[in-house]
RNA sequence: GCGCCCGUAGCUCAGCUGGAUAGAGCGUCGGCCUCCGAAGCCGAAGGUCAGAGGUUCGAAUCCUCUCGGGCGUGCCA
């Protein structure tokens, strides 16, 4: 069965031809989308385009258009408003098109076959030098959402966790586990250890310059690539570290394909090295060796290699993006990486340009905001994990965990699996609030807000799918097969259809945009959809054809769900 | 100083790349559980889209400037 606007396209397209248009130059130009009010119709057409290109007035072309396009089994209406024309689709059509291919998991709805791109994201990459904080989710949870919605869209996905487990923060550390460092108290709490000596570096180092020396120095002796004291170091530190890590991701419900962090690029920067100096832009300059950028509008050198010979997080990158190009070779990479990071990745895909590499244009920085806390007289500042009150990641979501566990207890006492579901819960309210805006936007981080479950969060869309899943679980009987449905009883659903229809143009638009939130904001609206529906139409005890056809519009309903809030990362509980 | 980002209701944000009367949630006020899950639903109040110019049939959306806030700006990542 063909989808309803590919349907109407044609029709259109028919119906332009015939009104004396070229067929070519108009396809472009034709502008359909969801009316300003769904009351309106279910797709609109501006004619502005159309008609300058016919010689017309909008609203006289508009009105031939819906005078010509005539109903048929598909298109019920087509009126003309002014500019716009409107279209309202068979309802019947609508339901059947719709909630079959819903049921049949086929895409858009489900995932789609290979659509032949390859695409690298990389996220997460967090300093394991460092404890993972509220900082390190945003480019987590991000960077996963985008990975399972490129895969939606049929990607070859190749999710990156570039770890920075090289370089000056991670010679630190050493550093400062080879003065304090005790292995059994290190065992006892790994991050939490980790983050004291880190405090404690920090500390010592204001008052002893000769500490960054001799962290530099480290840093000197581990890249020398001799098996000494400091690559025994760097590789007990990296294990421990990565191992602490696992529980924030397996809590996140977040996976890698591929953990090639920076220090996974050590063998790899030289080539990248000579690859630049003969390409011709290296230069010298006070001892460094840099790559001027000046005619692409950037002021900053991008800096390849320090003046005591070591390299810096550019080298890493550049390495890694040859390496990428060459491994994969990938339509897109994207890196989820902080907007404060910009003229990074500016300065990298700079490089690349002008050493005349293709894999620049692959190269796309994916920005986001920061995580801001509210200070004593209300206003928002920077998170500072400097000052030593840095918050967990796993304190954040005990407490969410936490507050679940109090909901459950008041509203459904009985429910089975509590603290699985509790968890479930209560991680997803903390990752779908990360998801809800624009991620250029600062997150502010509000405990009130972030645990209060009702209105646009997680847990409200979740609780949509328990209650779906309820009433198919009282049903005692099986969904109906769709041939067993008249899905002209359904005409009364048409707003939760139409929001339905709106799922693959949301999911594509995230992927283009690399922006979850707009997957998020679809199943907002189509649990809210939903929840309306079924107050006013009940289901199980509705006449045997109506019931079948409202149990066929609850599985999907609840199928989409269930799907859109696994491009974000989250479960979805059959219970809560 | 320079570069980039943000500014829409009391608060937090949408607004689908220039189209119809600017929409949600929270909060406030008022309704709805003898009815499939009230973590829900329905309604009300609330906006000079920071400000000023410009582009055009049409601007919250594009351009310029101003004002606020943030981030960045050579040997950290």
């Amino acid at each position: 069965m063909t989808d309803l606007q590919s349907h109407l396209r044609d029709r259109l397209l028919t119906v332009l031809t015939d009104l004396g248009l070229d067929r070519a130059a108009a396809e472009p130009l034709l502008q359909l989308g969801p009316p300003k009010n769904r009351d309106h119709g279910d797709v609109a057409l501006g004619a502005f385009q159309l008609a300058k290109l016919a010689g017309k007035a909008p609203p006289a072309l508009a009105g031939e258009i819906a005078g010509k396009i005539g109903a048929d089994g598909v298109i019920a209406s087509a009126e003309a408003a002014g500019p716009f024309v409107n279209f309202r689709f068979a309802r019947a059509a609508l339901a059947k098109q719709v909630l079959t291919a819903i049921a049949a998991n086929e895409a858009p709805y489900g995932p789609a076959s290979g659509n032949g791109q390859v695409v690298c994201i990389d996220f997460s990459s967090p300093n394991i030098a460092k404890p993972f904080h509220i900082g390190h989710m945003r480019s987590t949870v991000i960077g996963n959402s985008l990975c399972r919605i490129h895969r939606h869209l049929g990607a070859t996905v190749h999710g990156i966790n570039h770890l920075g487990d090289w370089g000056m923060p991670f010679a630190k550390m050493m550093t400062a586990y080879m003065h304090w460092g005790d292995e059994t108290e290190l065992h006892k709490s790994p991050m939490r250890y980790m983050f004291d000596l880190y405090k404690r570096y920090s500390q010592a180092a204001k008052d002893d310059p000769a500490l960054d020396a001799e962290a530099a120095k480290h840093f000197q002796a581990l890249e020398s690539g001799e098996d000494n004291a400091e690559r025994r170091m760097w590789q007990f530190l990296r294990d421990e570290s990565l191992q602490a890590f696992q529980g924030p991701y397996s809590r996140l419900g977040v996976t890698f394909d591929h953990i090639t962090g920076e220090s996974f690029f050590e063998d790899k920067m030289e080539a990248a090295m000579q690859r630049v100096t003969a390409a011709g832009v290296l230069e010298e300059s006070d001892g460094a060796e840099v790559v001027w950028l000046k005619e692409q509008g950037i002021k900053q050198p991008c800096l390849l290699r320090k003046s005591d010979g070591t390299t810096l997080y550019h080298t890493r990158d550049l390495a890694a993006a040859f390496y990428r190009e060459e491994t994969f070779h990938p339509d897109r990479i994207l890196y989820v990486v902080g907007a404060e990071q910009k003229l990074h990745f500016d300065q990298l895909e700079g490089v690349l340009k002008k050493m005349g590499e293709k894999v620049a244009d692959a190269v796309e920085h994916v920005p986001f905001g920061l995580v801001l806390s509210k200070t004593e007289d209300g206003k928002w500042e920077k998170f500072a994990s400097r000052a030593g009150n840095a918050v967990f990641l796993d304190e954040i979501l005990d407490e969410s965990v936490a507050k679940v566990r109090n909901v459950i207890a008041e509203k459904n006492p009985d429910l089975e699996d509590k603290e699985a579901v509790a968890e479930q819960v209560g991680v997803s309210a903390i990752v779908f609030n990360d998801l809800k805006n624009s991620r250029i936007k600062d997150v502010k981080f509000d405990w009130d807000a972030m645990l209060n479950f009702e209105g646009e969060t997680g847990p409200y869309v979740q609780y949509a799918c328990a209650r779906l899943a309820s009433i198919l679980r009282k049903a005692e009987t099986p969904v109906p097969a769709p041939d067993a449905i008249d899905f002209a009883l359904l005409a009364d659903a048409e707003r939760v259809l139409l929001t339905m229809m709106d799922f693959g143009a949301a999911v594509q638009r995230a992927a283009e945009q690399s922006e979850p939130s707009v997957v998020t904001s679809h199943t907002i609206a189509l649990a809210g959809e939903i929840h309306s529906y079924l107050r006013e139409h009940h289901v199980l005890g509705a006449e045997p054809a109506v019931r079948d056809a409202r149990l066929f519009l609850v599985d999907a309903a609840r199928r989409l769900l269930t799907t859109g809030l696994g491009l974000l990362g989250i479960a979805a509980p059959e219970r809560m």
